[in-house]
DNA sequence: GTCTATAAAGTGATAGAC
DNA sequence: GTCTATCACTTTATAGAC
């Protein structure tokens, strides 16, 4: 999985990670091509000659960023189902598979830590507007198979219902790598500061509950009455 | 909590209820003056007029969407909390009344449910940038107020931990109120077509379970091996 | 490859006529 | 209150000199 899209000339190299910074930390809206320029210390013609225009650059970067991550999401999917071979994947294996890459695919920047999640989070958080047509269907080919692995792992989940849990999985993956600054703002700094290994972990044994919901848990099933929110 | 900042006269109105829906549809950003006022069927300079600046027409939609969901949220809250006098609220109410007011306060304007509902998850998207101040100040007393609720009823869950499972809670409503689009077109129409009360239940089920996480849970704690998992 | 100059279109805001 | 005309500015993109 090495990175044939990694520009080897320094001006495009340089205009490039102006852009990805720039992006991370204002959106991709927000950022004029004379934002760019300006930061890599080209001049206003820079973006166009070397990128084609301001929408190729930003695709490049949606796809250079995402590309990986989504393809080394299938291989883990890929790997553990193989490992339990037929039998249902644990939960919170299903789950890291989905969301560890998103911190453990191989940095291509010069971006900060802070600002290489948020950037992953902006591209998450736009989908259905703008993202390259590319990564839209791979997104769906994801989708449909993690959607089925989890599917298998909690046979008892009706489908509609499993899809929403997912997709309030993802909402929480969206604003825990985005809105990290957030956090510490509104909670005057009791979120801490953990590493985003520590944070994943959380991540993933909340959503793992979420997702369980007292249904199908390896251990032992829980059956509370919640008549009150049971439909 | 009767509505004092509706306008009476008949172009304003109109005006607001075209940027509603426009911001609602397109986002705050992507939609200028001149849309505005073009969908109203009013000239260029009525926006100005009527509301002094584009910012402040801004400003007027999300106070006018956002306060009274708050202020319902903390009376909610108040009242579960004198229902259990003392006692630990359970934590199903405590997040009905956390995400309830999104769908049950009242409806002020014409804009259709799905486009309500996006505007309000839009409003909460952008925070930390852009929000006027006063409604930023709502929101971190609202914080404060849910965590220490959230906290009461959860008094096994550390305090670090406790603020991040809330933290991926709000990303999971935002993306339940803002998304419902992306999943219809995600799942192929899986994700069928649920009431937003059905929604609500299913998200508040989904969040209790990860904010509970097999600690405190109500019924009978239950403490399965996540060596795997737990720091 | 780099850069300047400029085109063509869009932005929010406002002065001033009606 | 309404509307037109216009200001001052920014946007992306490109032609053409170097």
């Amino acid at each position: 999985m090495r990175d044939l899209t990694f520009p080897h000339s320094k001006p495009k190299r340089s205009l490039l990670e102006a852009a990805e910074q720039l992006f991370a930390d204002r959106g991709f809206e927000a950022v004029s091509v004379r934002d760019i320029t300006q930061l890599a210390e080209a001049n206003v013609a820079a973006v166009n000659y070397h990128f084609g225009s301001r929408d190729a650059l930003i695709a490049l970067v949606v796809t250079r960023y995402i590309a990986p991550v989504n393809e080394e999401r299938l291989a883990r999917l890929d790997k553990v189902e193989r490992t339990y071979a037929g039998k249902a994947v644990p939960l919170e294996e299903i789950i890291d598979a989905f969301v560890r890459p998103l911190i453990g695919t191989v940095r291509k920047s010069e971006l900060s830590e802070r600002l290489f999640y948020k950037l992953i989070g902006r591209i998450f958080a736009m989908q259905g507007e703008g993202i390259p047509a590319e990564i839209e269907s791979q997104f769906k080919v994801l989708s449909e198979r993690f959607t089925r692995a989890l599917g298998k792992t909690l046979p008892s989940v009706p489908a509609e219902e499993l899809v929403w849990k997912i997709h309030f999985m993802i909402g929480g993956m969206i604003h825990m790598l985005m809105q990290q600054d957030l956090l510490h703002r509104m909670t005057q700094g009791a979120s801490g500061n953990p590493s985003m290994e520590v944070i994943l972990s959380r991540f993933i044994r909340f959503a793992a509950s979420g997702l369980r919901d007292g249904m199908d848990a390896e251990p032992k099933p829980k059956k509370g009455p919640q008549a009150m929110f049971d439909f």
